[in-house]
DNA sequence: CCAGAATGTGAGCTACCGCTCGCTTTCTGT
DNA sequence: ACAGAAAGCGAGCGGTAGCTCACATTCTGG
């Protein structure tokens, strides 16, 4: 009488209309929570939203907490991938000054992915199992600026320079998240840039 | 037969025994957050974890928001103490070097305040209706920051002040941020607190 | 064209959620 | 000592959450 833990086996979607269908509840995901937050969005208002029944939607993630990981997942690589290419664009020529503001606008450029979404993921959604993109993101933007500062040791005052680009990838960080958190048209502001980029040269510029 | 619609005005805890059962109940309310986050945290299980029945859960907080809001108000209003004393404190006489350090520190002090707790706060709690208390912190450590500017404009070399104190009050906050998410151990470090401290002077300084 | 796989459906199950209310126990002032 | 107020209790209500499954529909390759 025993019955198999039934293995529940998602289906990647193959088909075209699949795609289209994981877009859109993953795109009415984000809809609601920004709209509920996290603990009044349900997976029925979701499915709902997308206009595609619950069956659909559990065809495809197999909880609630599965479908929000997936967003941030896919919302993070973006992220990540804009961060990516900014970096491999790094001029090897230039001015400590001149690398390092590229390094700063690639950061702020990746915040520029969907911001708003991103302030709803920040504001609404507790931290859930798989984060782990997001630490991928932080750890990758650090190893690109030691790998810059050690390139550009000599031509630096700090020392320890794993200790400088832990605090200078900080405070940058300090004034995404205000950005994305309370000020997004700061994401595009030349001067607002260049202001932080001051901050990080004095302090690492001999 | 229309009823009145139920004032269910919560008393003020008066006998101590009351003040007890209340405090007991926050800190339940902590340790479930932390254990179980926000949405899997009912309002039963933490009434079974501070060892008081439901009842008495809803005589002191009418809803399981308004509890989660009483914590985050409580934990909050305690560092902006912290804050606002050690900004009461400040030398009139120093350098802007060691006012600097004392701003920041104080900060860091704020963070100590049971930063265990601040950390699921952060984590676990997506933003309520009430959140209005951390705003006030961050506005409070902004108009600290301009006020102390604009006192020692003549050695600085920033035009726009307003900026700089954002701009620096943001890097700071980072880097607070991330000790209490990733190493609070961090936040007792004199020599982290110097690194910063010489961010910051060097950024504003003439 | 059709068989079978992939996709989509939604009524409905279980479980637990937030919360109430009639009651008992403890405290306080006189 | 005792009356009334304050504090504490917990079974249980109405509701909704996450999720399943038996079935209908659409697509695909041969």
């Amino acid at each position: 009488m025993a019955r198999a833990p039934r293995t529940t086996v998602r289906k990647a979607p193959t088909q075209a209309r699949a795609q289209e269908t994981v877009e859109t509840i993953l795109a009415a995901t984000a809809r609601v929570l920004a709209r509920d937050g996290y603990d009044r969005a349900s997976t029925n208002k979701v499915a709902e939203a997308a206009g595609v029944s619950i069956g659909s939607l559990y065809q495809y993630f197999p909880s609630k907490e599965a479908l929000v990981s997936a967003l941030i997942e896919r919302h993070m690589s973006r992220m990540l991938q804009v961060l990516t290419d900014a970096g491999a664009a790094l001029p090897l020529g230039g001015t400590v000054r001149q690398a390092t503001r590229q390094i700063i606008a690639a950061s702020y450029a990746a915040h520029r992915v969907n911001p708003k979404l991103h302030r709803v993921l920040l504001e609404q959604v507790p931290r859930i199992g798989t984060m782990g993109s997001i630490d991928t993101f932080e750890e990758r933007t650090l190893t690109l600026v030691e790998a810059f500062l050690s390139m550009h040791a000599s031509e630096l005052r700090r020392s320890n320079l794993k200790l400088a680009a832990k605090v200078a990838v900080l405070a940058v960080r300090g004034t995404t998240l205000y950005c994305v958190l309370r000020s997004p048209e700061l994401l595009y502001e030349e001067e607002f840039i260049d202001e932080v980029t001051d901050m990080i040269v004095r302090y690492l510029e001999a």
